[in-house]
DNA sequence: GATACGTGGAT
DNA sequence: TATCCAAGTAT
């Protein structure tokens, strides 16, 4: 049963994103939205996927680049795969890229080209979680799930004054989440609660003073708001170590290899390369007059700190080594690489 | 439940 | 410089 408090809560925060609603390209207008028009399935999708783990600002261009270059969740499912990898390269998470190509070739083969409509169905997609299935569901559909990512466990863990650490508070935080939601605009109470948090009640600092739910927030009330949500400590970061090789022929020509689809950066372009660990092996993937360049280049993922050094050599024009592939200079583009390829890059033009 | 999986911006 | 953090998912 929602009590007066809920209720109170999901009208002046709807009315509050009323009023500041982002721009987003995904988004459709304030106009469009109150005559009924519901967002394009394809484009909630692909930006929900995009938004994984990811900032607005970095999004927003990867998201008019594909949907400039393929609108159409039949016009992506269609293209190589290649290509898909290489418009993605510098956003990160790379299987959400591998997964994105296996889930719209579920849709425009299994599902007619388009979207199921229920939380159920979408969870079965690859790459489509608890989190996305509901956002789908929602901001697309207009279905009352309910949303729990970073911004609405930190909103609802200050409104609520909730001490108990994450991950673990997770299911905690899912109940209240839930209780709030509303029968009515569920999709924009979705995107409303996921502004708040992006943009007022931030990690640091929260701009307490210009919320609308203030004076509602047990932990503005308790004055313990900037330590939630509290999180369990995450491990140190080890270094690991390695080389890559960049080899150019005398007409121009780049040897690089395509990374098996499993584990870091799977499925991407790169650099030929030795292990990286603690103490790399210092053996060159040929024999050649190999130059190791000054310099160094320092990347950080997930879990690990990587520091690369760089071996340079020139071949002459021909046939590339088993496993790897040759691109001239007009197929290579820098940009089709993910970032710490494009750094070892970097390093090399500048030398 | 724990771990692997990217990157760039803010502090 | 170091750490945190972002509209998480797969295994």
């Amino acid at each position: 049963m929602r009590d007066t408090h809920e209720i109170d809560f999901n009208d002046e925060l709807l009315a509050w994103y009323d009023r500041n609603a982002r721009e987003m390209p995904w988004r459709i207008g304030p106009a469009d939205r109150s005559s009924g028009m519901r967002p394009d399935p394809y484009r909630v999708w692909l930006s929900e996927v995009m938004l994984q783990q990811t900032t607005v600002a970095a999004v927003r261009d990867y998201f008019l680049r594909f949907t400039s270059r393929w609108p159409t969740v039949e016009s992506l499912a269609a293209a190589p795969d290649e290509q898909v990898m290489g418009e993605w390269a510098g956003l990160g998470y790379y299987a959400r890229a591998r997964n994105l190509l296996k889930c719209a070739r579920v849709v425009v083969e299994s599902h007619d080209g388009c979207f199921p409509d229920s939380h159920d169905e979408l969870l079965n997609l690859p790459g489509i979680g608890p989190y996305t299935a509901a956002a789908i569901a929602a901001i697309a559909f207009d279905r009352p799930e309910t949303v729990l990512d970073g911004n609405v466990e930190r909103v609802v863990a200050r409104l609520y004054d909730i001490h108990d650490p994450l991950p673990g508070s997770k299911p905690q935080l899912k109940q209240r989440a839930a209780a709030l939601t509303p029968a009515v605009r569920p999709g924009d109470y979705a995107q409303a609660v996921m502004d708040l948090g992006a943009t007022v009640c931030t990690p640091r600092s929260p701009a307490c003073g210009i919320c609308p739910m203030r004076t509602r927030c047990r932990s503005q009330a308790a004055g313990t708001q900037a330590d939630l949500p509290r999180k369990t400590p995450k491990k140190p970061k080890p270094t690991r170590y390695g080389h890559v090789y960049i080899t150019q022929t005398a007409d121009g020509a780049m040897l690089l290899e395509r990374r098996p689809d499993k584990g870091l950066l799977g499925g991407m372009l790169g650099w030929p390369g030795s292990e990286w660990s603690d103490a790399p092996s210092d053996t060159a993937p040929f024999a050649s007059d190999w130059r190791v360049l000054p310099g160094e280049v320092r990347h950080t993922f997930t879990h690990f700190h990587l520091i690369l050094q760089v071996w340079a050599t020139s071949l002459p024009p021909g046939a590339a080594p088993e496993d790897m592939i040759l691109l001239d200079k007009h197929a290579f583009r820098p940009s089709d690489l993910p970032t710490v390829m494009r750094k070892a890059f970097d390093l090399w033009r500048n030398q």
